[in-house]
Formats: C-alpha cells, sequence, structure tokens
DNA sequence: AGTCAGTTAATTGTATACAATCAGATTAAT
DNA sequence: ATTAATCTGATTGTATACAATTAACTGACT
C-alpha cells in the first residue's frame, strides 16, 4: 500500500509550478535542467518533461538549444488574458443566468458565506480555494463546466501579476462584496449586471500592469516569443 | 549550411500532429513509444517529449504507466470548445467592429477574394489558409493578436469533427457568404447582426456531433481524462 | 468452469551516457 | 584598439540502459 508515490515527474511539477506562480522563482530568473535535477534529486527526464508541461502552459519559455526560464509577465499577455477570462466568463454566468434553480443559488450563497469565514479567520489559501470553487460552480451550473480549463489557462497569465499587486491588501473584504453582486445578478437574471459585476470584478488586474511594470521593470517583457507550437499546418514545435 | 534540421522532435512534433488532425491516426489509438521512435528511425526521448506537447494541447492522452492513445473526440469536449470559440470570436468581432478603419476593411474583403479565388480552383488548403488568416486579422484590428492562440485552442477540439463531418460537403460557397455576413456586420458596426453572423458560421459543428457519434461511435468517448501531469498544486494563489 | 496467485513479456518511467550547440574568453590579425 | 577567428566549458538535445509497473497468461485449487 504506497499512498504516495506520485511519479518523480508530478512531484517535480506541483513544485515548480507552485514556485513559478508563487514568484519564489523569478519571471525571467533561468532554469538550468541540471541544477534543477539537482535540486530535486531526479534525473534531467523528468525535469525536462515538466518544463516542457509548464513551457505548453507560458509559465516557462524554452527556446531550442538555449534553456529555458521563468517565463517573464507579459503586457500583452496579460490584457489578453484578461480579455479572454472576461468574455469567457460573462458568456458562462448568462448561461448559468438562464439555468438557475434554488438548489445552485444555495450553492454560491454557501461559498461566500464560506469566504466571510475565511476572511475573518485571516485564512488566505481557504478564501482562494473558496474563490476558485464559485467561479467553477458558475460554470457547472451553467451546464459548461470544461470552459473552466480554458478559463484557468488565462487566469494564470494574471495570478503573478495579481499576486505582486498591491492594491490586493485592499482586498477581501471588497472580493467578497463583488461576488455578491455577481450572484445576486445571476439569481436576479439580469444580463447587463451580470455583464457589469464582472467586469467590474475582472478588471482590477489591468491597473496594476502599469504601477508594477513601473515597480519591478525586471519581471517584465514586451517582447513576445513564439508561444504556440500549434501553427496548424507549420511546424512550430518543442522549443523552436 | 544547413538550411532545415530542425530538431528531431519538430519533425515528429509536426507529422504526428498532423496524422491526428488528419484522423491519419485515428482516435483511440494507441501510441507505443517504441513503436513511433522506429517509425520516425529516432529515440524514444524526443518521441515522448512530443507526446506531452500534444497531450497539453488535448490531442493525446497519457495515462501514468500505461501509455499514451490519440484523444477520442469526446462530445463534452467538443460542445465547450465551441461555446469558447463562439464567445471569444464574438468579443474579440466587437472589439474590432470598434477599430475598424478602411484599411481594416479592405484587408477583410481581400481576404474573402481570396477565399473566392481558392473555391474557384478547388484549392482546398488555400481556402483553409485564407479563412484561418482572416479569423486572425480580425483579432488584430481588435489589438488582440494574442487571442487567437485561444481560438485554435478550442478550434482543434472541433476540427476533427469537421473533417469527419459530411456537411463539409455543402460547404465552401455557403461559408464564403457566412464570411461575407460577418464582415459586413463588422464594417457595420452592427452588434447584434455580428453576434447573429458568428454564431451561424460557428455553430455548424453542432449537428454534426450528433450524426458523426452513430456513424463512427468509436472515435467517440464520454469519459473525461484528467489532463496535467498531476493536479495543480492545492493552492493556486490570488485570487477572484 | 471459475477464481486466484504467481510468472512473464511488453511497456512505461527514470537514469545515465554521448553528441551537438552555444556563449564567453582568449588569441590573432588588421 | 577593434575586429575576427578559434578554442573551451557549460548546457541542451538525443540515444541508450536500466528499473518499475502493468497486463496478459499460466496453472493449481475449489
Amino acid at each position: 500500500m504506497r499512498l504516495l508515490s506520485q511519479s518523480t515527474a508530478s512531484v517535480v511539477y506541483a513544485d515548480l509550478r507552485q514556485q513559478i506562480t508563487e514568484l519564489a522563482l523569478k519571471p525571467g530568473e533561468l532554469l538550468v535542467e541540471q541544477k534543477l535535477a539537482k535540486k530535486f534529486g531526479v534525473s534531467r527526464t523528468p525535469v525536462r518533461e515538466v518544463l516542457v508541461w509548464l513551457a505548453s502552459e507560458g509559465l516557462v519559455e524554452i527556446s531550442h538549444n538555449r534553456g529555458a526560464m521563468v517565463a517573464p509577465i507579459r503586457v500583452e499577455g496579460v490584457r489578453t488574458a484578461q480579455f479572454v477570462r472576461e468574455s469567457l466568463e460573462i458568456s458562462v454566468a448568462l448561461k448559468a443566468a438562464a439555468h438557475m434553480n434554488s438548489l445552485a443559488e444555495l450553492r454560491l450563497f454557501h461559498a461566500i458565506e464560506e469566504q466571510e469565514l475565511a476572511n475573518r479567520e485571516g485564512n488566505a489559501a481557504l478564501f482562494y480555494m473558496s474563490d476558485e470553487a464559485m467561479h467553477l460552480e458558475i460554470a457547472q451550473i451553467a451546464g459548461l463546466p470544461l470552459v473552466w480549463d480554458y478559463i484557468e489557462e488565462a487566469k494564470v497569465q494574471m495570478d503573478r501579476v495579481r499576486r505582486l499587486s498591491l492594491s490586493q491588501a485592499n482586498s477581501f473584504d471588497s472580493l467578497i462584496e463583488q461576488h455578491r453582486r455577481i450572484v445576486s445578478a445571476i439569481a436576479a437574471h439580469d444580463a447587463a449586471e451580470i455583464e457589469a459585476s464582472l467586469q467590474e470584478h475582472l478588471r482590477q488586474v489591468l491597473p496594476d500592469i502599469d504601477a508594477l511594470r513601473q515597480s519591478d521593470p525586471g519581471y517584465f517583457d514586451e517582447k513576445l516569443p513564439d508561444r504556440s507550437p500549434s501553427r496548424a499546418p507549420v511546424m512550430t514545435p518543442p522549443g523552436s
């Protein structure tokens, strides 16, 4: 009975990903396979595999024969991610409103209560978890749970900005208030209010970008890399 | 002077990807690393790396210690992809309308002319290329070229259905007509018409799903896999 | 016959070894 | 002194070797 022993790659992945999103590894920092391997006490092989995964998520950038680095925060990428997330979350919420029932409403307001508890107890981890769960719940109510995967992909591009952000200070209370507004709008089938409330909620990152670009210019980068290995007929493969 | 010699992984990636999207490799088919390696005349290492990439795109599914297979077509995934693409393309087109100018308009109508040419000459490859280019052009006009990466990610999930689809027969003419309607709507800043025209254009896949699920049931699969090396680290950071 | 432990072949996961490439330093040439 | 060429260490890309796991088979036992 081995409770653990996930594959080696799994734990390296989980660890590296967390370090990147929590900025323990700084944007632009070089990721040398050998050093990571030594650090984790494994060989280069699983490390390499993990780097490929992280690159596909946009958290790492790999250039051919030249190594990998923690993906710099790209203003263009954050703007785009914000647009994508907003578009998807609004569409989902509108559809959720159409599928709303009393049970769904109960679940959403329960999530908000949970967040209030987390706030009172100063339990940030719980708050974030409940926050994510609520957004996912909305997608489920809409009958489109898998949309959350797409949203998450965009979300990752903004999370590091959020974490750097100062405005995070003025947050939990107001975030909860925003959540309440969103849920109420969905429950009330008020399309315009759904759109407005989500925009208010999701656009908070935008002002942060400029502020941060000045305070931590090293983390940012304007140039865009060949991020999509998915050019259809053309070949842009792993690396490039 | 080696003009080519992309990395080994590059050519394997390009080849495999094409075979999968063109259904030369059938959904559900087993992908054994050793066999692929032999087929390409390379070692397992680059093959493995490519499989990871393709898995991150949702074209391959890997289960731990159990091997990889061409991702089955999942109805739920196609529905979701359709929803995502529609949401994003509409949002982008609305924004493009706001940024419209005579040069942009010229470019879009030029793309349509190109498609008519391709149609007359029966050049399907050119048609698809021009089709993609036009959708991308709209994103560029909107000032959000990177959104296209997200759209493509969704698009891939629908492409194989399209290729299987019979309704593809009744196509090029009507596709061009739809494109004309979309571009005209954008040029006219007619929000409602933009939405309606794009919905008409993008929803054609939906009827195909059921038809195909009956004709090729083996390609489809209802169950969902987990798509990352391990579930993301427990605490995903800064919230909303 | 059917079930279940043990065995075996095939296949994946990881480690290591080797080859190709690159960036920086050193030297040579103008 | 500046540029160009060459060398060198470090690092990636690929191949191979080994370990761990799986799944299918075998055959005893009920």
